[in-house]
DNA sequence: TAAAGTAGTTTATAATATAAACTATATTAT
DNA sequence: ATAATATAGTTTATATTATAAACTACTTTA
């Protein structure tokens, strides 16, 4: 009847990083932190937790001599957020 | 950009006994139980708090001898999952 | 060169979810 | 009669999570 929800996704910023990593090629950390309104450090906890299930890869560079953190959604995190939208609709769908 | 997400609501237990709720008059404890696989302690928790946060309504009584507990959605219970809904949409609509 | 700013990470704490252990009563087997 | 098992939950202990505060490291500006 329902279906299990990936914990990993299931976690409102995370659920917000992967569904702008979905729309986007890549996003600067504080692109993310902007968009979620996350405070930096939950921010930083949450996208290692998603790198680490590989359903991000997380690229450390510099620009403008400054530290610069980049972000991409992997094609595991694809499949693992369409799944989880697959899940969440059998928590929502009202029978007519 | 993103909504709140109503934590009472998103919690995977939680929102599936609101499911169901949603979907009838009012439910057994055991039905509860069984539509969504729950343990009973952790299933008695969670109907606490949807209890507590004013979502449904918890009625104590007897069956064949047998303590029977009956919950049911309140109007408020009712608002609440449909914006959390509403807000979860803006989550994981997919920017075509 | 001191103060303030940028870009994060680490850590401490509070909140949550969950199962194990427990309470209370009923039924069934010996 | 009473011991064992079943029913219907509740309470509590523990493990996991989410989160912000504190911190690191470096850069820019006054």
């Amino acid at each position: 009847m329902f279906k299990e929800l990936n914990p990993i996704l299931h976690s409102q910023l995370r659920l917000a990083i992967m569904s702008i990593l979905i729309s986007v090629e890549e996003a600067e950390f504080n692109y993310l932190k902007e968009k979620t309104g996350a405070t930096a450090g939950n921010l930083s906890v949450q996208v290692d937790k998603l790198k680490k299930a590989g359903y991000i890869t997380v690229t450390k560079t510099y620009k403008n001599n400054y530290p610069l953190t980049i972000c991409a959604k992997t094609r595991k995190g694809i499949d693992a957020f369409e799944e989880y939208v697959m899940a969440l609709k059998s928590y929502l769908q009202k029978p007519n």
